[in-house]
RNA sequence: GCGUGGAUGGUCUAGUGGCAGGACCUGAGCCUUCCAAGCUCAUGGCCCGGGUUCAAAUCCCGGUCCGCGCACCA
């Protein structure tokens, strides 16, 4: 191997053969925005593929496609437009730029600088005469800027509907929740995927497509009813788990070599949801080609967590030494769905029936408001509103002869018989219940990423050094080579019909007759195309070909008639090449 | 965003104030009966804008993009 990281070659092998590259290369180039090429467009469409059959059609759950851009109080309720704004305050000595808010936060007894208006945080900074953390050179007077992630738009014309492109999936999901709960039949648990594009203006994307301003999401809403809800852990109690929890994470943590039953029972992880879709996943992630040697689940330690998620797991893997995010599984508690009904017309609950239906007693009022109008004029409405509230939370409280509530400044004393105070017997058959969300959510590009990482392999094949992409069958984006020999008429029309039967199977081909034979072996392995299949003279004598395997380069001599099927069962996995009779 | 290094055919790279070179790749032909062989020919390049200069791909300024460090990654 040469001082060049894996990287460095990935990144030349994947713009030279089409993986990926650059966008808008011929006007200068964007930052944060890439394309993939033709092999990589392939691979990225079969990961997805492979994703939404292990976690939507696996799992019985539903998959919509939302739209990109959504509407501003969208994500006034799901608290992006507070949370995902960036008060970035710039030194004017040194330069350096400070989080404003955490700099207030820090010096200060402010404890939520982040969701005070910037006027008033620069008010804090001159007051408390903050200086930068860098050089510091006071900061007082210095303005606040105003930083989004989210990219902003107007929708119709004019500038009257601010909406934003989507910063994750997710919200596609939960804001569609009262028709999609209806089309479950009004049943928990349920859950719902998506696989789209999601946006975030970040300050530098870096590391070709590990970190973009465009990217591909595959998400997992799964939605349960938090009392009752248990996923059947016995299905994946078995897969082995490298875990890196948060205890272990301080100065010589190591890594936890556990399987999902152990950890459940020895309270590793605590959510049997979480433990469920690690398993799951890492199942997964083996299949589509993730080396297990450089995988693990990181716990988040506990002031990473967003302010949701109880408790919070990274899927992450080892790329050149470094080990970053490629999915997060989260238990957002009824975080979003609750802020969607507070904010939003719709109920975003499920009515859960009891077995039984169930009589309960309940404090109720019924207020004279006969006597109540003209005794508190304006305050009327607002004291019925109090005495509800008190019957629900406090009903003793009408045991006395008078009930005061308190409505503004003023206490307000009602005789208990103008309250129509009862406790009354009613039949209940369920209960309105917000669900929980299990959130299961993959970076495409990233997982994308790092199968082409783990892919990348160099050896030496008589004596001549090779490089080829050790892609699985799966999701290798060109399936098989077919070639002719050499140049020859009968060889080539003999090529190109095996390649069109082929194709006409729905299996990715491609033919290639330049060159001699080493050198299209060669072409395939660097893309990371799993098989070859060669016609020579002898293929138009006893109708069989040489079918060559690219990691070993071993190979086998197959009948024509039987090369669609055979290659349909080495591509669903259902068969190894090491099983082939030939 | 700050700092720092960089940008030359598709890829990797040499180079210099005075006609931009190589290797690999790619295409065509010859040769070739299974792993990048050989021969011939061909396509294709100095990131963008401004300045200095007789002359700028080269020097200067600004920008774009990439790598790295810091910050950021709800």
């Amino acid at each position: 191997m040469s001082d060049e990281t894996t990287s460095e070659k990935l990144t030349e092998l994947a713009k030279r053969r089409g993986y990926f590259f650059q966008s808008s290369g011929a006007y200068g180039g964007v930052g944060g925005f890439y394309t993939f090429g033709p092999q990589g467009a392939a691979l990225k469409g079969n990961l997805e593929d492979a994703w939404r059959e292990r976690f939507a059609l696996g799992e019985g759950n539903m998959e919509i496609d939302a739209p990109t851009i959504m509407p501003e109080p969208v994500f006034e309720a799901s608290g992006h437009l507070a949370g995902f704004d960036d008060m970035l305050i710039e030194c004017p000595e040194c330069g350096t730029s400070t989080r404003a808010d955490h700099l207030v936060e820090d010096n200060t007894d402010y404890e939520d600088a982040e969701s005070l208006p910037i006027p008033e945080v620069e008010a804090v900074v001159a007051e408390y005469e903050l200086a930068c953390p860098e050089c510091g050179a006071g900061l007082a007077g210095v303005a606040i800027e105003e930083f989004n992630l989210m990219f902003a738009t107007s929708i119709g014309p004019g500038d009257s509907q601010p909406g934003y492109l989507r910063p994750e999936t997710a919200q596609g999901i939960f804001v569609e929740f009262p028709r999609l709960k209806e089309y479950a039949r009004n049943t928990l648990p349920f859950g719902v995927t998506q696989i789209g594009r999601a946006y975030r203006n970040e300050i530098s994307p870096r590391r070709s497509i590990i970190r973009t301003r465009e990217f591909t999401q595959a998400e997992l809403e799964l939605f349960v009813d938090p009392a009752d809800d248990d996923p059947d852990l016995s299905a994946v109690a078995d897969v082995p788990l490298t875990l890196y929890p948060a205890s272990e994470q301080g100065a010589d943590g190591s890594h936890l070599e556990t399987t999902v039953g152990e950890a459940v029972a020895d309270e590793v992880i605590t959510d049997p949801w979480i433990a469920y879709f690690l398993g799951v996943s890492r199942t997964w992630y083996e299949r589509v080609g993730v080396d297990m040697d450089r995988f693990r689940y990181r716990q988040h330690l506990a002031g990473e967590r967003a302010h949701y998620a109880a408790d919070c797991w990274d899927a992450e893997s080892e790329i050149d030494g470094n080990w970053i995010e490629i999915a997060g599984f989260a238990h957002r508690g009824d975080y979003d769905l609750s802020k969607h009904g507070e904010h939003a017309d719709e109920r975003f609950t499920v009515f859960q029936q009891y077995d039984e239906p169930r009589t309960v007693e309940r404090a109720v009022v019924d207020p004279e408001m006969s006597y109540l109008g003209p005794t508190f004029g304006g305050d009327a409405g607002a004291v019925v509103a109090a005495l509800e509230e008190l019957a629900e939370t406090d009903p003793e409280a009408f045991d006395a002869e008078t009930v005061t509530v308190a409505v503004g400044d003023d206490d307000h004393e009602i005789p208990v018989e103008q309250t129509g105070f009862a406790l009354e017997e009613q039949t209940e058959a369920g209960e309105h219940v917000t669900p929980h969300v299990v959130e299961p959510s993959f970076g495409v590009d990233r997982t994308l990423y790092t199968v082409l990482h783990h892919a990348y392999s160099e050896d030496e094949v008589d004596g001549e050094e090779r490089t080829y992409l050790a892609l699985e069958p799966t999701v290798a984006p060109t399936f098989v080579g077919v070639f002719p020999l050499q140049r020859d008429d009968d060889l080539e029309t003999e090529a190109n019909t095996i390649a069109a039967t082929l194709r006409e199977r729905g299996l990715s081909v491609t033919y290639d007759s330049a060159g001699n034979i080493g050198r299209r072996y060669r072409r395939q392995d660097e893309v990371g195309t799993p098989f070859c299949v060669t016609v020579d003279y002898e293929s138009l004598e006893d109708e069989a070909v040489t079918v060559r395997e690219r990691d070993s380069t071993a190979q086998k001599r197959l009948p024509i008639s039987d090369l669609a099927e055979t290659f349909t069962a080495l591509r669903s996995g259902s068969l190894s090449f090491d099983e082939l009779e030939g």
